[in-house]
DNA sequence: GACGGCCATCCTACCAGAAGGTAGACAAAG
DNA sequence: CTTTGTCTACCTTCTGGTAGGATGGCCGTC
């Protein structure tokens, strides 16, 4: 009834929190070996090469993160709560530090020297997360819950991108309240006001 | 009357496009001798250690930045337009591809794996960053300006957040025109309406 | 002006360790 | 008796870094 080879997803989640430290070049395999308790060649049997472990990992956060919007959408009516709550996972995580930042975005800032299969994974990641952004507050808009400045596309990527940024300055400043503090007020803008 | 060695200045421009394209980890000496023209060994000569090398770089990054903002506050006397200068500044250096990222930013992502030296250097620019921001929008809303929806240090922290972020849409899209599209609002939303 | 020393620059050659990856043996489970 | 997972041992290439020798410009001195 177990997972079948929870060994792969040892890997899988130790590499993910190599990459959300250091990026697609902060890491080795040896890295992994270490921290699962497992030899190199070992992890060259799930995955045969570093491509495919990022490759794999990347499909898979974005699967989460697509189930996470899903889920978000069954539990959640309101747009402005569904905003408030997807900021606030951000939130927590940083704050516990668990996973202080969004594997795409720290993989997209080295999309140049990216193997292009990864790349096309994690612009994919960028265009579903943009794309429900924009529905939420498109239907946020239409049912007069949100106030918009712009069209809901231009708010979407304005949203997506703040948030990227407040995960950098989280990290830059050291310091996890920073992130509640920029996406606090971009939400509360959002808000209908009487 | 010229600069003494441009060979150290060639190898710190080098440097700074392949840290912008891949950071920290994303570029090796070997990299930059094929690029500048010149031995691996020659590079150890101006630079003893890697650590040096982007020490000395992301500090000769921040004088400029330092001087950019010294500058604009010389040229430039309105708030506003001092923040549509520096949004342009990067508007510009996204679309021609020249340095399509800050490299303190990129720096900043991953910090969990930096040199503790370089560390402090990236982290200095975004407060010094930060800092200056705030002065622009405090500025800007005591004289009335600038219409502002928090403190000024609130809303620089958004603002430079949402900078950042635009830059790596930008880079995740692969269009240089999502960062005026997510700036250009972030911009107009500070200027006074009647 | 010639001479020798100094020093900055660049070179070839080399090193140790880390990188990603392969080959093949072994054990356990079905 | 094959499949799955792990191991040891090994390979190649890359990595940051070192040692020491050539070159050549600049200096003060004779």
């Amino acid at each position: 009834m177990s997972n079948l080879s929870t060994t792969s997803d040892d890997i899988l989640a130790c590499a993910r929190s190599l990459i959300v430290a250091g990026g697609y070049n902060g890491f080795s395999y040896a890295d992994i070996a270490d921290v699962v308790g497992i030899r190199k060649a070992s992890i060259h049997h799930h995955f045969p090469s570093k491509v495919d472990l990022v490759r794999t990992l990347v499909a898979r956060y974005r699967e989460e993160a697509e189930a996470g919007m899903a889920n978000l959408e069954l539990q959640v009516s309101d747009p402005l709560e569904q905003l408030r709550s997807y900021a606030g996972y951000w939130e927590a995580c940083i704050a516990d530090a668990s996973a202080p930042f969004c594997v795409c975005a720290l993989l997209a800032s080295q999309l140049p020297v990216l193997p292009a299969e990864v790349g096309l994974e994690v612009r994919a990641h960028f265009r579903s997360l943009s794309a429900w952004l924009t529905s939420v507050l498109e239907r946020g808009a239409r049912h007069g819950q949100l106030q918009l400045m712009s069209t809901p596309r231009a708010e979407a990527e304005a949203f997506m991108a703040t948030v990227h940024g407040a995960m950098l300055s989280a990290r830059a400043y050291g310091d996890p309240k920073i992130f509640g503090a920029v996406t606090g007020p971009l939400l509360e803008r959002l808000q209908i006001r009487s």
